[in-house]
DNA sequence: CAGTGGATGCTCT
DNA sequence: GAGCATCCACTGT
């Protein structure tokens, strides 16, 4: 399957098969190891309360990545799925970082290499992602986007941060990664 | 290791 | 004016 077929598909198929793709921008990035659905009809979208100058690029094509500013400091990146106009999107929330590792450090200051990009606005500032690219075609340059070689095993999990439809199991980690967000092991 | 609170800006009520 | 799809430093065990 392609991605270009992967992201016009409902949210909740793409969300899963997302794990494991290689994401790079500047060949600068890692597998993509944790996603959380945001759906159409999903009180914990931004979509939920219909289309702003914000969620404006929610509602058009899928594959063009969905970045805003969350609690004044982060930036968080989606991408877009389903076809124009519903409003779906999944959300990066880590990586496994295996591409341009000494530049993803250098943006990220001195931090744990564990933590290089487990966690949403991690996750961004390490690939220099900013509101300029937001609307930006993931398919195309300076993006890229590579499947698995081999099937990946996925979990599903309540989503974080979130108040509203906070039962939905709509948060997707590969199953025994050691990147995700949460990856914090209790003795 | 768990829990808490501050930073900071934009969207929507 | 409230509420965030967060992260980090700092506290106390």
């Amino acid at each position: 399957m392609t991605f270009e077929d992967l992201v016009a598909g409902s949210v909740h198929d793409a969300a899963p098969a997302l794990i494991g793709w290689t994401l790079l921008r500047d060949g600068v990035g890692g597998r993509i190891v944790e996603v959380e659905a945001y759906a159409a009809d999903d009180p914990a979208s931004h979509s939920y309360r219909g289309r702003t100058p914000r969620t404006e690029v929610m509602f058009g094509p899928p594959g063009r990545l969905y970045v805003y500013r969350s609690y004044g400091l982060h930036w968080c990146a989606n991408i877009v799925c389903e076809p124009d106009g519903r409003g779906a999107a999944v959300l990066l929330r880590a990586l496994e970082p295996t591409h341009g590792l000494e530049a993803m450090r250098a943006r990220r200051g001195l931090a744990d290499e564990r933590l290089l990009c487990a966690g949403p606005g991690r996750l961004t500032q390490a690939l220099g992602l900013t509101g300029a690219d937001n609307g930006a075609d993931v398919s195309l340059e300076p993006f890229l986007l590579g499947p698995p070689p081999a099937p990946v095993a996925v979990e599903r999990s309540p989503r974080i941060g979130i108040t509203r439809a906070t039962e939905k199991l709509w948060r997707y980690v590969e199953l025994g990664s050691s990147w995700p967000s949460r990856a914090r092991r209790a003795a």
